[in-house]
DNA sequence: TCTGATATTGATAATGAATCTCTTTATTAT
DNA sequence: ATAATAAAGAGATTCATTATCAATATCAGA
């Protein structure tokens, strides 16, 4: 089955989809790109949401080829993975820059933020101990605005 | 089998331990208390290191003891689970505030810190969102300072 | 356009961490 | 010491994720 054409709002992710693909000689599937629509459609998805999303078309994909492909998105950058409960939830990071969340544990809500001065002062204890950030991870949890006050 | 003596070392963790179990009618039992000294021996420890380091033991203890009495050890605030890698690891909280952590993703050291300033800017980003922080995650990723530099 | 090499898919088996079940054993109040 | 029952241990079970492998789809080259 050839891949259909994307929508206008998602070519470039389609085209740094198929850039990835290009360079390491995998192939370009309507899988991968039905996959890769669906993600960008949702936000902080687990790959049962996407599955679940995708058993109403046809052909049939399967759960495995949603975990492979999720993959192939953190590789390429598109995506990256969040361990917020007990599933990985997979974040789209195409357009967004680096942030980091706040999750209320009442109702699920997750908040994006991103705040440069912690990032700094991470830096600086970094150097303090002479250690080399390539990463990081900031999560706060507790009740978001609506949850706050309620029983 | 009568619960052993404890070293002098531990007695305050054991007395919090015991403290917890009397105040919710749970028992004293020699399996609970050899994995809480197990526990204080060892930094950011997974079920399986302990159940590990105790197979050499007589008598054997089950890896379900030990998951329970770890879940045992979190509940009366010994212990904080942490999930760096792909397993959990338990923390000893005992006679150390809360803390964060960098972990280094070449030879697996880990440093603990604590840092105000970053807190408060927490505190910060949190009330403009109207969100209570109750708890929080940061986890710095990279290279250690002898790892630093080597291939 | 057709073909062959091979990457990908999907069904299902396998894995691994963590929990549950259930029988036996240990603890504790009386 | 005894009875009531909490806990232990062995092993089954769960659940998310990965591996296996035969069938299928892709794509470079004829
Ligand atoms: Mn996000
Ligand atoms: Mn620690
Ligand atoms: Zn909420
Ligand atoms: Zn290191």
């Amino acid at each position: 089955m050839a891949a259909r054409p994307a929508k206008k709002s998602i070519r470039n992710e389609i085209a740094i989809l198929r850039e990835h693909l290009a360079q390491h000689e995998l192939r370009v599937t309507s899988q991968r790109e039905i996959i890769l629509e669906t993600f960008l459609k949702m936000e902080h998805v687990t790959a049962e949401q996407i599955y679940h999303e995708l058993t109403k078309r046809t052909p049939h994909i399967g759960l495995a080829t949603i975990y492979r492909t999720l993959n192939l998105l953190c590789e390429c950058g598109l995506a990256q993975q969040r361990h917020f409960g007990t599933q990985t939830h997979f974040d789209n990071v195409s357009h967004k820059g680096h942030h980091d969340h706040m999750i209320c544990t009442q109702c699920g809500t997750i908040i994006e933020f991103e705040n440069c001065d912690i990032e700094k002062l991470q830096e600086e204890v970094a150097r303090r101990h002479k250690f080399h950030i390539t990463t990081h991870k900031l999560e706060l949890y507790g009740q978001c605005s609506t949850c706050h006050g309620k029983a």
